[in-house]
RNA sequence: GCCGGGAUGGCGGAACUGGUAGACGCGCCGGACUCAAAAUCCGGUUCUGGCAACAGAGUGCGAGUUCGAUUCUCGCUCCCGGCACCA
């Protein structure tokens, strides 16, 4: 066994060794074992002293913008955002070892609705606990080592931050992108207040327990419609997206060609239609409207069944998921429609699916060739009229099924025999010609609400006057400020009912008026954060030049769950900027990464009444016995408990696991480590114990590595690699192989975690190499050298520290990006697979430049090769340079 | 329901452009060190058969394309995420 050179100074414990090449001025002095606190905490100060992670933009270096994500201020932590927050910080200090300029700020998104559920739970105002939990996460993420530009840090919820957006809700209200309309919201009859979707449960108020009604209010909307097409069409610019996010984006916008058309009914009433599939028109067997539909409401008086049925579609869920999966029922109205073309009469039937704010509220239903529709015929005994048959002319039982794909028009007069595209230009003119019908762009995007009827967010800044109507703030006297000293108690507005808040006088008449109570949607405040933190610090204006000079950033790094959404309002809000010429670029993210979630086992114990009550992973240890099977037990008393299977960490389920925990047991660079390598970024991560103790483990064998490198070895030898032994040379070469393959798996491929195992590989060699002699140990020390360079993006405490102890001064985090020697990675002999017929049956070694000819006779020539084509004739063989040999075999 | 994603050893995962399936880590087994334990170090570990050499099977299921498929095509199953007032 190889003797350890620390045993050589016969120390034991943390003894300090001093050694010529780290006694710097800045040097920490490495002891023998490795403490994380201690490290870290050293490490951290000197960041914080010496502001060097804050960015500025006189610097000649390319500019590189890496944002992530700001997180809801919610208390703590959670492993979510440790996965999050790491993720970006090691892209940013990769881009930084690369030369680039970086960008990285932080903040919190502040307003939202837990503030107000925490206030309800506790009687604590809005503002001070948002406040605290800032305080408390911005502890967290200093203490896992992120190199944030501190000096940027923002809280939408602070008016010098929501200012801006009110004025731009101004230019935009200005500029007619801005409109009121009634809108249903969720309103809980008990409390006497508006509730979110997540708020209503089973059709129930969350803290009432009344039944939800839906009510119409006056509600503030964006015109994002107004941008559907560029929103559509840029997406196909953005190539650093994932091509999933790009396609979500795509359905969300749903943008389609039909046809708009006129069916005119009994009354001289006109029922406006929206269809994709003209071509079906012939095979219109009854026309639905919403149960809200004006028609409706015209004839509900005297018929009290009709009645009956809209009052029980008054509290169904709105939700598209609510919609696509209820049982879909109807009513007859009583009312005939005339066909725009065959002027043949249909029915008009009220049905629970069609939903009055989209579209006209009205649908024409064709049972044959829609699938819902067919249902809903054969429920109500309606026709199925056939007027598409299969291209092929195959038999098509339309009793049984819809026939949905385009096809050849059979039954349609005149435009019989016509393909599905021929008959929709053919029906499209014959309505147009008619007037009872035109071509239309439609889209699946709506405009986006904006006003919620909450307390903790920003309020819009709007006047209603009785006189002159609504009314803006003048600009002067933003921002308009929330009151900060509130207690929501859950019913009511609390804006609503604070007088010194609403009452105002009209600012064009002077008269008594009434300010606006709603707030914005906090997606407002979400959607130009990143833009802000590039001038943060201005008082005089909500973006400057020094917004182009970052923007467009870089790098975005944040949930899948955000895929819609937020990232399509963050869209939609830059090119609004742009338009307001506050920016140039026209999107705001170059680059996405999309992480997904973080999962742990659940646990549980069955309650009398059927319940569960969930127990935390970390009370429960799990065995496995004899036959295989895994056991959960208590920690504390042995009790048996049932698996639940792997979820999302979350408060419901009681698995979430806490990360400072984590941080105190094993510290930041382990918790790094961790969220790093057990899955690659995109895909979700499964937390574990031992596998937080591997990679800690890791961390501690690659300290101990360096340790004895940097007790044993004087000052760094260049090795002269035309002098190295076999053995120095492939040592060599690992390393360097392992430097092109981390520079790709950080930069281009983002997989830190092939990243990680690619060093891990590279170390164990280091381990296991012993040559001796002074060149031997050169190339030790530049392999170790490599690893602590390579791992610094994902460790960087840690790796500061070891950085000096192989001799070298100053930031690593500054130190350029290793590079890969050419020479390194010549090879004179390769290992070939040999295949008959696509099995494996050989490895050979050959010379790297050998040729086809040289190969095949090499690959004949292996004895198990022979024994598989003895008696076969080779019939072909394939040689994949640098791989593999095929041969193709057969009995003659 | 619609849209999106996933499924590979006992477990997390790797295999990047159709070319040696299982890198790396965890767990487990064996050994060294120790009075002992922990820690650490060394070796083994897809399954089946075999002392071994080697052979057979094998990437959720069923087909197909190909000299060759975890990878491409078609048809399924199960699990997860989003669906407009959670963020």
């Amino acid at each position: 066994m190889r003797r350890s050179p620390v045993s050589d100074l016969g120390r034991d414990g943390s003894a300090l060794v001093f050694c010529p090449s780290s006694s710097t001025q800045d040097g920490f002095p490495m002891l023998e074992s490795y403490d994380p606190l201690e490290v870290e905490t050293s490490v951290q100060k000197r960041w914080e002293e010496g502001r060097s992670f804050n960015a500025r933009e006189d610097d000649g270096r390319e500019p590189f913008y890496c944002l992530s994500m700001f997180p809801y201020p919610s208390g703590k932590l959670h492993m979510g955002h440790v996965r999050n927050y790491t993720i970006g910080d090691v892209i940013a200090r990769f881009q930084r070892m690369q030369g680039r300029n970086v960008l990285q700020p932080m903040g919190w998104d502040a307003f939202g609705l837990p503030a107000e559920n925490a206030a309800i739970a506790n009687g604590v105002p809005p503002a001070r606990w948002t406040r605290q939990n800032i305080d408390q996460m911005r502890t967290q993420l200093k203490r896992l080592g992120f190199a944030y530009d501190w000096s940027r840090e923002l809280a939408t919820c602070d008016p010098e931050y929501y200012r801006w957006e009110q004025w731009l809700f101004l230019r935009l209200l200005e500029k007619g992108l801005v409109y009121r309309k009634l809108a249903t919201v969720n309103w809980d009859p008990v409390d006497q207040t508006v509730l979110a979707n997540e708020q209503v449960i089973d059709g129930r108020g969350w803290r009432s327990g009344a039944v939800v009604e839906r009510r119409e209010m006056p509600q503030w909307f964006l015109r994002i419609t107004d941008y559907a097409d560029e929103l559509l069409e840029s997406l196909d610019d953005l190539e650093g997206w994932p091509e999933q996010v790009r396609a979500m984006q795509r359905n969300w916008i749903g943008r389609s060609e039909g046809v708009e058309l006129d069916f005119t009914c009994d009354g001289a009433e006109t029922l406006t239609v929206y269809t994709t599939r003209p071509d079906t028109l012939m095979g219109v067997s009854y026309v639905a409207v919403a149960p809200e539909h004006p028609m409706v409401a015209n004839r509900v008086a005297n018929d009290p069944e009709l009645a009956a049925f809209v009052e029980s579609c008054r509290n169904r869920g709105v939700a598209e998921a609510d919609l696509a999966t209820m049982e879909k029922r109807g009513r007859p109205l009583g009312v005939e429609a005339r066909h725009p073309l065959t002027g043949a009469a249909v029915p008009v039937w009220v049905a629970n699916f069609v939903l009055m704010e989209y579209g006209t509220g009205a649908v024409m239903s064709v049972p044959a060739h829609d699938e819902r529709d067919h249902a809903f015929a054969l429920q109500y005994g309606l026709p199925i009229l056939q007027v598409i048959e299969p291209m092929d002319g195959g038999a098509w039982d339309i009793r049984e099924h819809a026939f949905t794909e385009h096809g050849r028009l059979v039954g349609s007069g005149e435009f019989t025999g016509m393909s599905s595209p021929e008959a929709f230009t053919a029906i499209a003119e014959a309505l147009e010609a008619r007037g009872l019908g035109r071509r239309r762009r439609n889209y699946r995007l709506r405009d986006w609400g904006i006003s919620r009827q909450r307390y903790w967010g920003c309020p819009i800044p709007v006047i209603h006057c009785a006189g002159c109507g609504v009314v803006p703030v003048p600009e002067s006297d933003l921002p308009v400020v929330l009151p900060e000293d509130v207690i929501p108690d859950g019913s009511g507005s609390p804006l609503a009912r604070l007088a010194s808040f609403h009452e105002t006088r009209c600012p064009k008449c002077g008269q008594r008026a009434r300010r606006e109570t709603d707030t914005f949607d906090t997606f407002f405040e979400s959607s130009w954060y990143y833009a802000r933190y590039c001038s943060a610090d201005n008082s005089d204006a909500m973006l400057d030049a020094r917004a182009d000079h970052w923007l467009p950033v870089n790098q975005y790094v944040g949930g899948i769950e955000h895929a819609v959404l937020h990232l399509l309002y963050a869209r939609f809000f830059h090119k609004l900027l742009r338009d307001e010429g506050l920016l140039s670029s026209d999107e705001p993210f170059t680059r996405l990464l999309t992480q997904g979630m973080v999962i742990a086992p659940t646990f549980y114990r069955e309650r009398p009444d059927g319940g569960r009550d969930w127990i935390n992973p970390a009370e429960v240890e799990v065995t496995r016995e004899a036959d295989g099977q895994t056991l959960a037990r208590l920690r504390a008393g042995g009790e048996a408990v049932s698996t639940g299977g792997m979820e999302k960490m979350s408060k419901s389920k009681n698995n979430g696991v806490d990360p400072q925990a984590l941080i105190d047991r094993y510290g930041a660079d382990t918790a790094r480590l961790f969220t790093m390598f057990a899955a690659p970024p995109d895909l979700s991560l499964e937390w574990s114990d031992s596998g937080v103790e591997g990679a800690h483990r890791f961390l501690k064998r690659l300290w101990r590595q360096v340790f004895e490198s940097h007790c044993i070895e004087s000052a760094p030898v260049r090795p002269r690699p035309d002098q190295l032994s076999d053995a120095s040379r492939a040592l060599r070469r690992k390393l360097h192989e392992t430097i092109a393959k981390v520079t790709d798996d950080l930069g281009r491929r983002q997989t830190f975690n092939t990243a990680i195992a690619a060093n891990m590989e590279l170390l164990n060699e280091v381990t296991r190499f012993s040559v001796p002699g002074t060149e031997a140990v050169s190339v030790r020390r530049e392999c170790l050298t490599g690893i602590v360079l390579m791992l610094n993006p994902i460790v960087p405490h840690v790796s500061q520290v070891l950085w000096e102890g192989l001799g070298h001064h100053g930031l690593v985090a500054n130190a350029a990006w290793p590079e890969v020697d050419p020479n390194a990675l010549v090879v004179d002999t390769v290992t070939l697979a040999v295949q008959v017929n696509g099995k494996l049956r050989a490895q050979i070694q050959v010379p790297a430049d050998a040729s086809r000819e040289q190969l095949e006779a090499l690959a004949r020539g292996d004895a198990n090769v022979q024994r598989h084509i003895e008696g076969l004739s080779v019939l072909k063989v394939i040689v994949v340079p640098g791989r593999l040999v095929n041969l193709v075999a057969r009995s003659q």
